[in-house]
DNA sequence: TCTCTTAGTATGTTTTTTCGTACCAAGTAC
DNA sequence: GTACTTGGTACGAAAAAACATACTAAGAGA
């Protein structure tokens, strides 16, 4: 969407779609899927950089607990958005990425930050 | 952005920009905004139809309580992104609306309904 | 042999969210 | 006088999320 786009035609296109769709809204179940307190910021971080270990993401999400990062990566993964690589080293690495789909999100954080640029001081 | 903005011109932009800032990342705030189980419902409904009042809100996101419905609007007053206009009748009428940085939003959830109009079947 | 490495898992506990129920004011309709 | 209305609040209980801590495999280097 352009900036330009007004609240009144946003109404328009998107109520309409919903109402029309009969509750098979097209945003509901998305903000489901981005819930919980890691999961934006996981994709987030790789859409900055990717692919990304799972230490180097540990190390960016700092107060992160293990556990936190593993169910939230795992569900990620479940949903299609994030990719798992890993490779047979000792010591084991593990790289994660964004699927097609989870790179699809960039529009998404793009408008989160041209919000944050506007408003965040 | 448009749609044919690629990955890597997202991790150039974005990803510049967040180095030079030093930390001030224009994203991670608002993405800590906007979090919580209800808010992002509550500010998509406000998307849609506007103003509502708090029972026709109650109605939308349906299996929300009371308690929930109050703090969450709250919090979204404190960050100034929902408007609260309260009207001394009886029985009480108040209408919840967006203000301007909330109307500001409307690009995020454009990006998010051209992602769910993809992936969700 | 001892230590270091990574990407987790297992466990039990604490902290945070969320829920359920009851309650309020104060005017209108019956 | 009674019931109904709305937009909440208060309270404790239940559920969920998050936490800290300890532990694993299996090779490399000292």
């Amino acid at each position: 969407m352009n900036q330009s786009m007004t609240y009144e035609e946003f109404q328009e296109k998107v109520g309409n779609l919903i109402l029309t769709e009969g509750g098979n809204c097209p945003v509901t179940p998305v903000i489901q899927m981005l819930q919980g307190k890691w999961k934006l910021q996981i994709l987030y971080e790789l859409c900055i950089q990717s692919p990304l270990r799972f230490g180097a993401l540990k190390k960016m999400l700092k107060p992160i607990t293990n556990t936190m990062l593993t169910s939230a990566l795992k569900e990620l993964e479940a949903d299609d958005l994030v990719h798992r690589e890993q490779y047979n080293e000792i010591p084991p690495r593990v790289e994660y990425s964004l699927t097609e789909q989870g790179k699809d999100l960039l529009p998404v954080f793009y408008a989160i930050s041209q919000w944050g640029m506007k408003y965040i001081p």
